[in-house]
DNA sequence: GACCTATCTGAACGCTGTCCAGATCGGACA
DNA sequence: TGTCCGATCTGGACAGCGTTCAGATAGGTC
């Protein structure tokens, strides 16, 4: 019953920019109760995200998001995963844009970093869902959005890989430093040595050059390994 | 009431510390209530940190711990603080016993990773509240348990960084880089890869060896830079 | 012994997530 | 067209949360 209701929204969430389908007695209400759930992740942060907030926002009695969503982590995750979809965007968008292929593996790292930055409650929100449910969200593994088009980079970028396996440690430490640089960047302790650097993406670069594998020296370091 | 098994509990007092402040006509309550936080962040998990769970581990009312710290999070402060201590310690033992300079910054990494792995719980704590106040806590700044041990270990393994900002940068993209594999190593997606590669720790080691910074490739690569 | 102050309790407030009985309405079927 | 089923929403309730506050208690000092 419950999954029905999910896959209902599911479905209805493609399209949802251009037209809003309202099959119910008051409206898209799974989408309205995500969009307001990222209007309060916007202006209040991310411990302001109470499911009563949301069904506030929206309009709606503090019960009425439990005939779309199975409890609060649902609706989070939802809210979720349209911040991986994004994330995926920006990355895809990097990647086209980027100069030429050796530098695209740096460009999606810094896309990456410069997301989270942007939209930090979202991306928080992003991770926390992740680390409860131990997964990658779907949107994450998808080649078109996800780890993917780390791979498919360094490939372009002319690096070859020993093994499958090697193409596949790459990646991950490639995802693993992008979020600990992302966790990290706001810290306080590094405001100094961005001023010096020029800005935060200066920071973010330099850091990525001296992490190696983001750097755009992958075909190096796999032929030394 | 269990007036004796009240005072039973608030007389089991951890030996860890050098100096107990000052023990008032209930004993060392502050000293208890982390202990208490520790306890329950082991058994429940970090959901179940709350301040009232931990007031009645600790055997006190409710309004208590409001005597001892400001609000809920310096309590979690005071929790994460002994996390970055036991980390710290970790991390010089992993430097202290490792066969060789060389591949001390690694063994650096692995100990990092390790113990986030095997506190998951307390290692979650001690990032929400980093974040949160967007400051790495003073136990990880300090030379003797952070950071600057991985200063120290690039030197010692020969590395001649061209300027101290690379060494900073060197560091900090170390720092991240750990973060990140300790949080996303506990994801399903890599449980084959694990099995493949002999465990988690062999693992953790291969995603190493693929971002360079930590694999004792330091040298080769600031030359490079 | 009296007093001061730090410490602890019990009760209260408003907030949270979640569940339930009942009201309401859309759409299928007669 | 009329009836009815089931999905949707409401208001109220419950336990638990963080926090505050007046009042009880006890250690240390004079």
């Amino acid at each position: 019953m419950a999954d029905d209701a999910i896959t209902a929204q599911r479905a209805s969430r493609r399209s949802a920019s251009t037209e809003t389908p309202k099959p119910y007695h008051h409206g898209d209400l799974s989408r309205a109760l995500v969009d307001a759930g990222r209007r309060i992740l916007e202006t209040e942060g991310p411990d302001a995200l109470s499911l009563r907030a949301v069904a506030r926002e929206a309009g709606v009695s503090p019960a009425a998001p439990y005939h779309h969503f199975k409890d609060k982590g649902e609706l989070l995750d939802a809210v979720a995963a349209e911040g991986w979809r994004e994330l995926g965007d920006a990355i895809a968008r990097a990647r086209a844009e980027a100069p030429s292929p050796a530098v695209a593996v740096t460009e999606i790292g810094v896309a990456y970093i410069r997301f989270a930055r942007v939209n930090p409650a979202l991306y928080r929100i992003m991770y926390r869902m992740a680390c409860d449910r131990k997964t990658m969200p779907e949107h994450a593994r998808k080649a078109e959005g996800g780890v993917g088009q780390v791979a498919e980079a360094i490939l372009a970028a002319g690096a070859h890989p020993a093994t499958e396996l090697d193409l596949q440690l790459i990646q991950i430490a490639a995802w693993c430093t992008a979020h600990g640089i992302a966790e990290m960047v706001g810290f306080k302790e590094f405001e100094e040595l961005k001023e010096q650097l020029g800005g935060e993406e200066a920071f973010v670069r330099a850091v990525l050059g001296h992490v190696g594998i983001l750097s755009g020296r992958a075909s190096e370091m796999i032929q030394q390994g």
